[in-house]
DNA sequence: AATTTATGTCAGCCATGTTGACATATTTTG
DNA sequence: CAAAATATGTCAACATGGCTGACATAAATT
């Protein structure tokens, strides 16, 4: 019943082998409908708790990045979201009013207003993530464990591949930053 | 250099091995963010063939579910998207007005308005997807027959438990009636 | 005949994206 | 040092695509 069962839809191979990304081939009909499926629901987890804070899923994603890559230039997270400083600026106002968010100046070059989350930032961050992770950690401990990094790479290799080493990257050094503390 | 490395961020095992979806377990930051960045890339693609035409990501989903599912109801569409009719009456009936998708009255029941792409909805519908094809088959490649399927099993067990089975019971509906054309 | 269902529509509001123009402080450069 | 570039913020206007609420119509069901 909870069974996830593609086996039909693998079952019967394509009449013709599809060279791989070849115009001719194929669409991934599947796995473009699970992506669209996954992620809806995936999101969809913490709006409850947001839309009581007045929040909504750009202010999620704002303080997310933020509470992981903590003393962040604006810059960059405006390059992560790919929005304007517009848009930015009404979110993350919002949340430096109500106390998620501070600014600090940046101390090798004070033009910069680097991004921290409060002590309430962080608790509203880890919240939310938490609603997010036991979906994910679910689902990881459905496949199994090797199906599980089978994932992981998976999603890496959907990115771009030109920012793709970045995105790594910014995981990467955003593990080790907060092991730090 | 185009190598998936997610190796230092396995290599060093929690402090404490989580029980699974506790309500203690640390956040999964990196499939946080992974499918943040996957998706984000993976909907880009039909951005700028959309935009010349005037349409958007809304349109995008509609004409998509419906080329998969034609003759589908709009009552279906609506709870596929989860959205109000208002909204998608609005870019429905703009896909109808410039030729894209038809509405048909239903036989046994002729209150209903059956939706199907037109040759023109078809093609646009099928360039769209080829273009996230080309990304989902290289990433595909790169990972592998079994981890592709692993990614598949993923990507399913990340939906809600209740709806799972209605959309893997979609999704191979729909490539079942698609084969029989 | 009365009710329910499937769909459409009008009106207005909200969240969040956009462009363009301009301002300020600070750093970098010629 | 003066000029230019950079980091950030702000104002105004607009577009997209969600939403609610109210109401309408035709057809099916009870």
């Amino acid at each position: 019943m909870a069974d996830i069962n593609l086996a039909a839809a693998k079952a019967r191979p394509p009449r013709l082998e599809p060279e791989a990304g070849a115009a001719g081939s194929e669409p991934q009909w599947d796995v473009i409908e699970l992506l669209f499926f996954a992620y809806r629901d995936f999101v969809g987890d913490p709006d409850d708790v947001l839309e009581k804070l007045g929040f909504g899923r750009a202010h999620h994603r704002v303080l997310h990045f933020v509470n992981r890559n903590r003393g962040m230039k604006v810059a960059d997270l405006l390059e992560i979201l790919r929005i304007t400083k517009q848009s930015l600026g009404r979110v993350l106002k919002q949340l430096v009013d109500e106390g998620y968010v501070i600014q600090k100046e940046g101390e090798s070059d004070r033009r910069q207003r680097l991004l921290y989350v409060t002590e309430k930032g962080e608790a509203l961050a880890l919240k939310l993530a938490q609603l997010q992770t036991t979906r994910i950690t679910r689902a990881l401990n459905e496949v199994g464990p090797e199906a599980s990094e089978a994932a992981r790479k998976f999603l890496a290799a959907i990115i771009d591949t030109d920012g793709r080493a970045g995105v790594l990257d910014l995981i990467e050094r955003a593990n080790v930053a907060r092991r730090r503390d």
